[in-house]
DNA sequence: CATGAATGAGTGTTCATTCAT
DNA sequence: GATGAATGAACACTCATTCAT
């Protein structure tokens, strides 16, 4: 599955140079944020030069765009294939939930934590770049939750639901341990108990 | 009633220099982040020479300090006012909800979103005073959702909805405009579905 | 005289921190080129670190502009004052040379080496600034080959034979030793051969 | 004629990529300046990789050396049969200025002008190996000035005259379009003037 | 209290050069 | 020969902080 993406050249390969320093930049952009991650610690961690690294992008903020895109497009083929195995709308936004928990938790979720938080440390353009990927991996929950929504389980606007979901969501990386009580299937059933009426 | 805190010292007088600065740098540290800010632009913001500032406070950080325990304490003042005016458990969320959301959305309420989203730019002992009173903040949550939940009203632990409210109302700092169609009211109120049933 | 100028704010009170560095970075600019200097040598020049440079200009080509625009001004100034000096059209042009002579090659002939040959390291628009500032100082020469042209003194087009001049008397720093056997004085009668004839 | 002297291995074949790289390098450094172009950019030109061209020259100031070297060589010789063309005096510093001004203005020659404006960009004992190539060719300049003076043709000193003369002339890359009104053939008249009384 | 010149460690970035493939 | 990843020293510039005035 994640062999097919590489394939296609949706993600870098992990194994490669530009694999493992988006790995790296996606931990300690996390780790310390953005600003405070000096181009000299994102070397050291795949034991190169600061220099070395601009053999491979052009910025600091080259990488950081890199991981942010990386992260969208892998999390959209995701959901996409988990869309596909749900059967009815609750299913759909549980199934939704899910992803987006894994990706924040998960192995991918430093580069998760990073979209969602340093975004503004992207310039202008490359915003609008990422926008565009965004918008597509938006579109998704917002089906999803008009689909419930029309079921009658819904209470609010899907656009605003699923902005607190985001938020409720992504705060997760905060406090949530993987290897404390709850699993993380429990937790995205709590957390759809906050979009959908029982 | 502000000029009562102000007067208890629990905060600065907003019209002293001291307390111009940390309106000053509430703001902008919301704005461009807290590394992204400089004290020269800290300084500019209150019409002084940055080397000025050290002699109201010892160090950029400390700074970033006094923000967010003022914050911290006017809001937690601010939460018990408004618990006090509440009838039921369904008003007293209700009116934490809209407590935070005006802290984080309204017009002093920079500095909030600075509390949650700067953290790790604090040194570890400073993380611990301000842990302690964030302590008190969040009890006031607890039992509030505590109460609702012995109501019958929330469908989960307290503790784990108030991390998912945390996450859905920080968030909003995002995405809501206040000079837009929905009032910061109605916005709690659609905020309150997520926690309580109907 | 200078003291004049410096009063008018024409140029920098070489006693000052920045013209003291702006002397420096003439010497150096003309001695090893503009990219060759770095901003460590112009510091240690002046006795300061490198980063206190940034306190008086806001980049190293801000201070190659600066001493530029100084120069132009100073040089403009002093043309200015040994026309009004000279009598005929002979005696003006001779004036003109040995004043570019003594720019050139005198005590602040570091700075015009620089103006004629670092030309290509200013950023365009501040090219088109210190070009504004050329051409009055060129608009003095014209004129004066203008009127010895008018008196049958002069071969060829004003235009041509400035940028013949300019040349020629810009090279001398090149080769004339102010220690030798040759005066300015006569260097500029020679110089005067070219121009005008006898 | 050009055949000629890469048969004498005098000039590298302009075929050749040692030779393409020569032309682009004169080009480059010229147009940039020698420290402002990257052996990226050179590399760029001819279209290889940077690493390969240290399979061709040890060195960038090598580079430099080489464009230097190859250019005096051929102007030398360009001189020398100009020269056997001329009739008199005043024919043979005509020649030797439309042959300088060639150089410095023509298709081939802006390596001419790197020879005049990169020299200290040289270390010295690549100064001290050119400076000898250099004497060679003044030597035709002096000799045919000596020759005109004792024709009583020329007013002042020839060493004199011959360093005006160099300034005058380089410095016309900056001023001089060959696409404009005036031709090279006039322009060398015009020249001629500075030079020889009329 | 305020100024503003100075510090000095640190930043992202550049680039000539090397070398295993 | 050519490649391209890597080097490592150097660069211009930033900025929190200090301190004599």
């Amino acid at each position: 599955m994640i062999e097919q993406l590489i394939a296609e050249g949706v993600i870098t390969d992990p194994g490669s140079a530009r694999g493992r320093l988006l790995a790296a930049a996606a931990r300690l952009f996390k780790q310390q944020g953005y600003e405070r991650t000096t181009v000299r610690d994102l070397a050291a961690e795949i034991g190169i030069q600061s220099g070395s690294l601009f053999h491979h992008y052009r910025s600091k903020e080259d990488i950081l765009r890199a991981v942010m895109e990386e992260t969208i497009q892998l999390n959209t083929a995701l959901m996409r294939i988990a869309l596909k195995q749900a059967q009815d709308p609750r299913g759909k936004v549980l199934a939704l939930i899910r992803c987006e928990l894994q990706s924040i938790l998960g192995e991918t979720g430093e580069a998760m934590s990073v979209l969602v938080y340093e975004w503004r440390s992207l310039k202008p353009d490359s915003q609008q770049h990422i926008l565009k990927l965004r918008d597509i991996y938006e579109q998704l929950w917002l089906d999803a939750l008009a689909e419930a929504r029309a079921a009658g389980m819904v209470a609010i606007e899907p656009f605003i639901l699923r902005r607190f979901l985001t938020g409720a969501l992504s705060w997760t990386t905060n406090w949530y341990k993987p290897d404390g009580d709850m699993t993380l299937d429990e937790l995205a059933e709590y957390a759809l108990t906050l979009a959908i009426k029982q």
